[in-house]
DNA sequence: CTGAAAGCGCTTACAG
DNA sequence: CTGAAAGCGCTTACAG
């Protein structure tokens, strides 16, 4: 029985004790640096077992100037919309809690609506030495490219938001789309009557974007046939983001069909939610994404009903925690993290915490 | 423009040389120790503000054997429900975060259905010396006495998962109860179908815990009175927790009444939902009480259709985390802590953090 | 390949 | 009321 849940006792001291040689050796296995000899290393290695020592990490870090550079690579938030300040915010927290341990995060922040900045700020990366990267790949080609150059380099990364499975991060630390859209899907279950019809709007200009929304409108339709609801599920895709498209678009499709309940496969829903404001149709349901402050304005009105969220300032704390994790604790990190699937409503979105 | 963001560079060296006196003096202002002269005292305090000299912890830890005794007063899980072990997970994982800065946690577990044990508890946390408590307060005499016994020694004390909010405690961490009784009502509208009839089942022994639930059905009733639903409201008090019991009430309730909609006010509604299997009702939709093992066997089920849960593990890491924050680092804590109010579903338990 | 010394930024006795 | 020294558990040069 040893005295469990206690501070180790023992310090690099007490092990070179032991193995009869100074406490300049015992560091040297315990960071594996050169210059030990295997006999020695072997012994020492053996003792730090069985004594389970645990390295003091405030006395490490008070003692050592080491420092570890992180570059991140999200989106700039932008008058279009305001989502990625909630990654940013996070990741900015992380570097505040970690900076004491040597880390230290730089920010390079690329226009979603441009491949070229996207490319540039991978550039500028490259050009620096970098222990860690986090990073949001919205662009195929170009992420490949600097998942490539990480490997040579050897340097590990983390995806956030959306994930590109084949390439080999880290950790992907995001939502579960499929997942998300499924429990909208239930969610407009229990609000549609008989025979009444739900409608699916995707709203992006960005083909790039797009498949993340598929994602979820494969989710949303799969629960339909999963659980045999026989309601009809209209879609429409409208590529121009602004409100006079949108709301074009929708008088069309309105004109034409009976619509219950509405589910916004985006953030984009608060537009949706003016709309149904400006032409006096309350009684239509509106489910749509995240919590930003002008979704939260249409769901105080009631417009909107439930807003699903995903945590994206979490996401952005603990993709910095991964890369702290893995190269400065060396711990092993989770090749993936689902963020949890909050559901948002007039009444808890007070208490929200994203 | 100072040097934002950046670790402060100057440490109790470059301040005794400023205020020509020895790093000793400066220590005692900083920690503010007795047996320095007025004089000095200011001018090393000015210096100290003017450099915005931010002490390093991590050194302060490793020259300072300075302990901090916290003393944890929560009922025991029992058998009868397992909710208690949630807040403790969160306790123990905090202390483990905060042991290394110093912090010794010591737990003082009571029978819920037994004051005396409550009262035995404090009794042996007031004869030892501990720096602040972190206590669910689930009776009101017993908690006074402590309060009391904490107001002459002066130590701080944080409660959890219910408040008494008359009493001075540094912090309430825990549920909104009105509000998630209103949320609760809401869903159940989206739910509720014309002329249908929703029952409120109250599942407890324990009159003291009574009021807790009676908070929920409050803003439940709230809800449909500020909304205008007129659907009717049944509702029964069941005192025996047993399933026997539950079923007993439940069956004949039932013969009585048409109801499509159950909403349970505690974490029991597992036993509900065993019911509707077993009596072959799955028509019936049915919401309840965080995030428990058996509630989730029934929400898998598609018995249960909605949890609400407020995140009691949090709970525990918040309330050690309050007591840190304001003993340890000497910051503020907000008074009210109320907890995001979460929706389980069948789509997104797996997902939940707790 | 190994050791001895200095130092990280604080706190803790001890001496005066 | 104040200062000088030792030490917390490590890492970092430097010397051999």
């Amino acid at each position: 029985m040893k005295n469990e849940g206690a501070p180790s006792q023992v310090g690099v001291k007490e092990i070179a004790k032991r193995a009869n040689v100074s406490i300049g050796t015992v560091d040297r296995v315990l960071n594996n640096r050169t210059g030990v000899a295997v006999k020695t290393r072997e012994k020492i290695l053996k003792i730090i077992k069985d004594l389970d020592y645990q390295p003091n990490m405030m006395a490490r870090r008070l003692a050592s100037k080491r420092t570890w550079k992180l570059a991140v690579l999200i989106p700039a938030a932008s008058g279009e919309t305001g989502y990625w300040d909630a990654p940013l915010n996070g990741i900015r927290q992380a570097a505040a809690e970690v900076r004491d341990f040597g880390v230290i995060v730089n920010e390079f922040l690329f226009d979603q609506n441009d491949k070229s900045t996207f490319s540039a700020r991978v550039n500028q990366i490259m050009k620096q030495e970098f222990h860690g990267i986090l990073c949001a790949p919205m662009f195929e080609e170009e992420t490949n490219k600097l998942v490539k150059k990480c490997g040579t380099k050897n340097i590990p990364f983390v995806f956030i938001n959306s994930d590109m499975d084949h390439m080999q991060r880290l950790s992907y630390i995001g939502p579960d789309l499929y997942q998300s859209g499924y429990l909208g899907a239930h969610l407009v279950h229990y609000i549609l009557r008989e025979k009444q019809q739900v409608l699916i709007v995707n709203i992006s200009k960005e083909m790039d974007l797009h498949h993340h929304l598929l994602k979820k409108e494969e989710g949303f339709r799969a629960y339909f046939d999963n659980n045999g609801v026989n309601a009809k599920i209209l879609k429409t895709d409208i590529r121009q983001t602004d409100y006079r498209s949108v709301k074009n678009k929708l008088n069309r499709v309105l004109k034409e069909h009976e619509v219950q309940v509405i589910f916004v496969t985006n953030s984009r829903v608060s537009t949706v939610g003016k709309f149904l404001e400006e032409t006096g149709k309350p009684d239509i349901k509106l489910l749509g994404y995240d919590f930003l402050p002008e979704n939260i304005e249409y769901l105080k009105k009631s417009f909107i009903d439930f807003l699903i969220c995903q945590k994206p300032q979490e996401q952005g704390h603990k993709g910095i925690m991964a890369l702290y994790n893995y190269l400065v604790l060396g711990k092993q990190v989770d090749m993936v993290q689902h963020m949890p699937i909050d559901i948002i409503t007039k009444e808890n979105y007070r208490n929200y915490r994203n």
